[in-house]
DNA sequence: CGTGTTTGACCGGCGC
DNA sequence: GCGCCGGTCAAACACG
């Protein structure tokens, strides 16, 4: 991008002298050189925008295009390199198509990779998006970039950092109605180590009830959602039976209300996977269990939270769930708790799972988090000051973002490239944030300060890693995610892993106090 | 006194 | 119909 903002006029004056007046013409045009910079950036930001947009409708094209070709072709042939034949175990993708060629090693700028691959990747994308308007989950109805777009124009007046514009909760009472029927069988359920009664993903709760459910001695405790009265969220949280250090939180339904900044992160992890879930599970074609043939798994640093994604022909990672809190819905579990292979062959927890049916088809994902990093640290620290937490999250992002920095963009790059299970992650979380941004009305507001953060990484280039860590912060929500996602595959590698990070943060920025319950966990089965 | 938690009661779905 | 179980309600209670 160029950099060419107008440079403020060089006030000279034939005399020499300084006079009230040259003072007040001194201000005066400074103050308009600062116009001038602020109008050459809104335009870079508005150029930015319809570079997005044009993409977004090309990409929309494509993807339709695919999917034609796909419907045509299923019938024939099944994944080029797949000998599995469990197809009705296919996640959502005809979007996830295998990667037939080796992953590349080298870390190329994505300006250099072959254009099929970024056919390829684009094409995962736009399901993301696409995702976003099949399922209900998501909260914003308005699927027309244009006009998002133009909100996103006029938002650029919006205030309000930490509560999004209500604007986009509007919607009619259809939509809620059949949203809220679907978001109240989508679940999320989320494992991860944690010392405190709950994770702190940013919400408030509060607790409405504790049962000492079957087959586990702890307690399963109900909260639910009270940042809005009416807020439908609800959330279970109970330790795990075989390892009483890993907490399991189980996630249902939408916000129906903006949400801090701190909760962005989890609502948008927890929103697109159940986006996932539900375009996966609502497609004729079941779900989960790519037949993807590498066996490949990838895995990540980010912001010293590894972030470890399976190939789904895995059956160990993508299992079928049958959570006993959930046997009716469709549950799809984030596990952010030990080393893939210990999750998936040491806990019994993951061998329930797999051995298990579900009337609904559930999957599971890896985040997985090298011991005693930031999730328990953030997430474990349930007493502190959401603006403590915010501040110590914003100093170990800078404070990892410089070493990893390098290593993290060539990882990404490679894991997006070789790996069509990531790219799906990440188009469902895309999706999510494009459409409504953590299933929540969060987007808007996030939409410009994700442009900004975007415009400004620009600016700065490659490199800054403080900048991008600054921006972390910023870039949890809305299409400023999305638009750097998307010029990040045309832009630098550094771009694009700036990018990832933010798609990291779910995973490393739960800053919140609201976690109060303080269960002792010295609670009887008070069932009459 | 307001807010949040605890906990016994209640309700509905499901299997037998 | 009955019992089991998960989920929710709401009065009582605790706390700042």
């Amino acid at each position: 991008m160029d950099n060419s903002a107008a440079l403020p006029p060089l006030i000279t004056h034939k005399d020499g002298s300084i006079q009230d007046s040259d003072i007040k013409e001194d201000v005066l045009e400074s103050a308009k050189a600062e116009m001038g910079e602020v109008r050459e950036e809104n335009e870079r930001l508005k150029m930015m925008l319809q570079q997005v947009e044009k993409d977004y409708q090309s990409l929309k094209l494509r993807f339709f295009d695919i999917l034609r070709q796909e419907t045509c072709k299923k019938p024939a042939d099944s994944a080029p390199s797949s000998d599995e034949t469990e197809e009705p175990e296919l996640v959502s993708l005809c979007l996830g198509r295998t990667p037939s060629e080796p992953k590349r090693d080298e870390k190329t700028s994505n300006s250099s990779k072959s254009s099929r691959e970024n056919e390829e990747l684009k094409a995962s994308l736009t399901l993301g998006f696409e995702s976003k308007f099949q399922t209900s989950t998501e909260l914003v109805s308005n699927p027309s970039p244009e006009n998002s777009l133009e909100d996103l124009a006029k938002e650029d007046e919006a205030a309000g950092e930490t509560w999004p514009p209500s604007k986009v909760l509007k919607r009619n009472a259809d939509d809620e109605v059949a949203q809220q029927n679907n978001v109240k069988r989508a679940r999320v359920c989320v494992r991860a180590r944690c010392d405190t009664p709950t994770m702190n993903d940013g919400c408030q709760w509060r607790k409405y009830g504790q049962k000492i459910a079957k087959g586990n001695p702890c307690p399963r405790a109900y909260y639910r959602c009270t940042v809005a009265p009416a807020c439908p969220v609800r959330k279970q949280v109970q330790r795990c039976a075989e390892d009483m250090s890993i907490l399991i939180t189980t996630y249902e339904g939408t916000h129906n209300h903006p949400l801090p900044v701190s909760a962005t992160a989890m609502a948008s992890t927890t929103s697109a996977a159940a986006s996932m879930l539900l375009s996966g599970s609502s497609s004729s074609q079941p779900a989960f269990g790519s037949h993807a043939a590498a066996t490949t798994t990838t895995a990540t640093q980010l912001n010293g939270l590894s972030f470890s994604l399976y190939d789904s022909s895995t059956p160990k990672q993508f299992y079928l769930a049958n959570n006993s809190s959930s046997p009716l819905f469709p549950t799809i579990t984030l596990d952010l708790t030990a080393s893939p292979s210990t999750s998936s062959t040491a806990t019994p927890f993951n061998n329930r799972f797999s051995s298990s049916i579900s009337r609904f088809p559930s999957t599971n994902l890896n985040f997985c988090s090298s011991e005693s990093n930031i999730v328990s640290e953030v997430w474990g620290n349930g007493y502190q000051t959401r603006k403590q937490l915010q501040e110590q999250i914003y100093e170990k992002n800078h404070q990892n973002q410089a070493a990893s920095q390098q290593e993290l963009t060539e990882t990404l790059t490679k894991a997006i490239t070789s790996d069509p299970s990531f790219r799906t992650v990440i188009a469902a979380a895309i999706s999510s944030m494009m459409g409504g941004g953590g299933g929540s009305a969060n987007s808007s507001q996030g939409n410009l300060r994700g442009a900004e953060s975007f415009g400004q990484n620009l600016k700065l280039g490659e490199g800054n890693n403080q900048a991008i860590a600054a921006n972390l912060l910023n870039l949890q929500n809305g299409k400023g995610c999305a638009s750097s996602y998307f010029n990040g595959l045309s832009a630098s590698t550094s771009q694009m892993g700036s990018l990832l990070q933010s798609h990291a943060l779910p995973f490393s920025v739960f800053n919140s106090s609201s976690m109060s319950a303080n269960n002792n966990n010295n609670n009887k089965d008070h069932k009459s």
